[in-house]
DNA sequence: TTGACTTTCTAAAACGTTTTCGGTAAGATG
DNA sequence: CATCTTACCGAAAACGTTTTAGAAAGTCAA
């Protein structure tokens, strides 16, 4: 059917043996075999063909991509595409495809290491998924070569965001400008990121001897903007209600600019806010959001080099922790209320 | 290294080929020898390895997804992004998994073609590229099976919104509420979305004997709602300035709101606008965006059931084109002129 | 009993590569 | 001239499957 390197092979009055070494660059090749194989090749449009290459070295060049597929938002999720978009171009310009790993490949349901197995990914990536659960363990301890992103595993490398961090720069931020009030409307807490913003945040507010009662501390929802609303309008209708509101993220800035319309609160000035991500299109709503603005870019870029040099250099494979330091984009959303 | 077929065979006492079969559900196999084998498959753990059946019978049961890398925003971008999903969970409903081809593997440069010859894609969607370039024609006349989405190449099936109807609905809806002054900012007018949405527009205004001053016209980009922002100051700046402005799409709402604001006009009352995809982020906002809601999970969705249905019964492939409609969602973007 | 089917299984070739181990020829060395 | 290197190339096995063609054993009717 296709083009074989037997063709090549037969054109060029060379054995197969010889067009294989030229293609991977065998150093018993002479100068000019090398360059009539590559002629030949090119002139009958030969290409190597990745199955059978797979078949015989045991590496598909290819990476699985791991993410909760269930959760709200897939590919949609507007922090994670841009995570898994840097992730992939990183993975193209050092030669490797990207295939997002599941378990329910047709009828049959598969683990996610089977799933790896069976597609003979050459390692797989892991972002957003329960971490804690069985069939994660199961993959992060077997011998498929794996990274894992805002999660640490001893064993394996990781790439994450330094969230309590993040938290503790926005506290410290609305805390500078005079505000006491403090709530925080955080995601669930069953993602180890959220663990992590919640230190950060009893760490800042514990460190200025501020009071953290419990109807300031509410547990919301990652990108969901009404849940988010739903609260803030509790917040707002609280007797003594807070004047700044860590959000969990940019998105569910959207709720509370509703909350804080109809409560007839000005953002920035009756009421703070603040996000986390750095969603661009966030960044053009007025007033405009301070927030944590994730290096999604070099999250992902750096997940994809861990990864592959894991898996190219196996020796010296180790379980680096890399920390990713957000940015803090001052917006509008936080009054000064000690000016 | 792994556990392989012949493993299962020597356990079972039985041959490689009765083994093969049973995985295959071959008819000559007796109940009881299939029970046996899937019984010690089970327990030694086997799994068939998809690189050796893929080379053997040139199917891989993995589809190629390609869209235009260096555009804007990849991935990233919120209609894609939702269709990309969409056509994703099908896929994988129905057995396959998905790779994103591009041109750059490594560092050697590789036509989208080869790309999916290398891979050995059963097949391919197209969605968001540039239709009329060299190297996809040479993709969708080749013999690898493909469905184009936005798109329609005359030998091959194809998914499209009705955009020219997106857009009759969306002018008719301005011209019922007593608009004349419409002015529309386009996409770029290389892609076919945008020839089908300019001559919807046209052909509404002209049933209607409205006129369309040139200044009136504008070429802006999909996405880019700072230049959204440019363009919609313009227009409010002119001596005779529209009552209605068709925008490229949602995201560009963002900057609309921004021109605005600037110009001290309250939209759905001194200015209306439309937008376009129906993007859940945007209709959070205020005052809430008129828009087409566009079905991206049908899209999705069909795209992948028409490539696999002919990846699987080549006999019966034809060239379908398969229309999508989307819905008028009415916001509070559109001012009654004639109440 | 015998031939004709059926049913159930297997041997072996093939898919397109990579890689080991040798082999050959030419040049270098003494 | 004999021997040793060196540089280059090829034969063949292997990777883990699928699939064709046929073998063996059982069934059944006449």
């Amino acid at each position: 059917m296709g083009i074989t390197i037997k063709d090549v092979a037969a054109k060029a009055g060379l054995s197969v043996s010889t067009v294989s070494k030229v293609f991977n660059h065998y150093a018993d090749i002479s100068p000019e075999t090398k360059e009539l194989v590559m002629e030949v090749a090119q002139s009958i449009g030969y290409y190597p063909n990745a199955t059978a290459r797979a078949l015989k070295t045991n590496r598909s060049y290819n990476l699985g991509f791991l993410f909760d597929e269930n959760a709200s938002s897939g590919i949609t999720h507007p922090f994670f595409a841009e995570v898994i978009n840097a992730f992939k171009n990183e993975c193209e310009s050092r030669g490797y495809d990207m295939t997002f790993i599941n378990r329910n490949v047709g009828q049959t349901q598969m683990s996610y290491l089977n799933h790896c197995r069976y597609r003979n990914v050459d390692g797989v990536c892991l972002a957003g998924v329960d971490f804690f659960s069985r069939e994660i363990h199961d993959l992060i301890y077997s011998d498929v070569p794996s990274v894992s992103i805002d999660h640490v595993f001893e064993t394996r490398p990781s790439v994450v965001s330094e969230n309590t961090r993040g938290i503790q720069e926005l506290t410290e931020f609305a805390i500078q400008r005079g505000h006491t009030r403090i709530a925080y409307i955080h995601g669930e807490t069953t993602s180890s990121v959220t663990r992590h913003r919640i230190t950060g945040f009893y760490r800042t507010m514990t460190a200025h001897s501020l009071p953290v009662p419990p109807e300031y501390f509410l547990e919301g929802k990652y990108l969901d903007s009404r849940r988010c609303r739903e609260l803030v309008l509790n917040l707002l209708s609280l007797p003594e209600p807070p004047t700044f509101i860590l959000l969990p993220d940019d998105v569910s800035y959207l709720g509370a600019i509703e909350a804080a319309n109809i409560k007839g609160r000005i953002i920035g000035q009756d009421i703070s806010f603040a996000g986390y991500d750095g969603i661009q299109m966030i960044q053009y709503l007025k007033p405009k959001l301070t927030t944590i603005r994730q290096n999604t870019e070099e999250m992902g870029k750096k997940a994809a080099d861990l990864l592959i040099d894991m898996i190219e250099q196996p020796n010296t494979a180790g379980s680096e922790i890399t920390y990713i330091t957000g940015k803090l984009l001052e917006g509008k959303t936080v009054a000064v209320l000690n000016g």
